[in-house]
DNA sequence: TCATAGCCTGACCAAGTGGTCAAGAAAATT
DNA sequence: AATTTTCTTGACCACTTGGTCAGGCTATGA
């Protein structure tokens, strides 16, 4: 696959290799869901024999494992934007844009992440359990302390939360269904648009000037 | 199936098989996706044998239009709430309790549609492109008078609709996610405050009183 | 009562599926 | 140069899938 004239380091294969599958499955996950995808399909959009998929990956559940937990990394570091604000305005503003950016950016991964939760979160329920729950009742707090600050209005942390993330994944993944009554998929100026309106509503929303 | 002492009638035969087939097509679909869902198991849960299925439903894919044909009309029967009102708080207000109420009650179609718009909407195109347009752009119009009335906040409307869908829709799809962060399923007074939190943020947003 | 049309289903099939494996090619190590 | 370790892959297998079909069953209409 490499185009590389020097020929690769043994790391560098596996590294290499290991990306390549990854982003083909990711690819056919979001398009198919994990039972219609096919090892022979990531194959072949990788460009690799199925078999040597079988070598970096035992099983088409760890291909998928994977895939899921390196959009659930990116998905976290959306998070960091909240946390070094000085009040909700800022925070919520940069996390809105920070989550708008990678539904544009990873709309396979943010579909593979949906497919994931709406299917039971077989693969993942730990997470959801441990880190994602950890990080919002640390996000819940937060936002208790900027409405007792008399930063914004007393809304329920819980569902804020869940209207971000509603509202900023539904342009990843209903991103179809958006292109089409849009009557071609999103312009760049679109996509300010887009934010521009989350942000405004949901601040506005939560009485955060 | 029936447990009618008198003979069933062929009609309500055909209702009958139909209604029990679709019933469990959707919780089929709606678990595994349509690749991941196989006709035996939708055969199972109706407790017919498969060859029955495809006497009523010749393929697969039949069967599947047929599942998300009825979930789009449910989901477009709430929309009526909206029309008939005088403003954006009872309009948008009537609209966000009956989708929140669909998101309850029918969360296997919810996901199912989810998936089938992730994934492309291969099944339902024409639906988006000519249904569900219309009714946007009719909603549009509504919106952009009530702008222009002076009773609610100049916002752009097709991203109102996003996010009124992204939001209810989210407590249907992820509803797994929201129970195992609520450390249990979500109870009457838990949908009720969901409801009541969606409603305010949003209509504050649109900064209609 | 009898013929007809609609309903039911066990057994079957061709086409894929995820996954294996052995034998070879290439890089790393000695 | 020789050897070991990692990588590559065509061929293969057991199993499941959607879908078929012949033949039996049951309600209906004459």
């Amino acid at each position: 696959m490499s185009e590389t004239l020097r020929p690769l380091r043994r790391n560098e294969i596996r590294q290499q290799n290991e990306a390549l599958i990854c982003q083909a499955a990711e690819k056919v996950f979001a398009e198919a869901g994990f039972g219609g995808a096919t090892m022979q399909l990531i194959a072949d959009v990788a460009g690799l024999p199925k078999a040597n998929l079988h070598y970096y990956f035992p099983t088409k559940e760890h291909l998928y494992r994977r895939v899921v937990r390196d959009i659930f990394e990116i998905w976290l570091q959306a998070a960091e934007a909240m946390d070094s604000a000085p009040g909700p305005v800022e925070g919520i503003g940069a996390y809105i844009e920070a989550k708008m950016e990678i539904s544009r950016r990873h709309p396979d991964g943010s579909k593979v992440w949906a497919y994931e939760v709406m299917h039971g979160a077989p693969v993942i329920q730990d997470y959801l359990e441990t880190t994602l729950r950890d990080w919002t009742s640390g996000r819940v707090r937060l936002i208790e302390r900027w409405i007792a600050e008399g930063k914004m209005a007393r809304v329920d942390p819980e569902h804020l939360l869940y209207m971000l993330w509603a509202a900023t994944q539904h342009y990843a993944d209903f991103g179809h269904q958006i292109a089409t009554l849009n009557g071609q998929p999103l312009t760049d100026a679109d996509w300010q648009r887009a934010t521009d309106s989350v942000k405004t509503m949901i601040l506005r929303g939560i009485g955060a000037v």
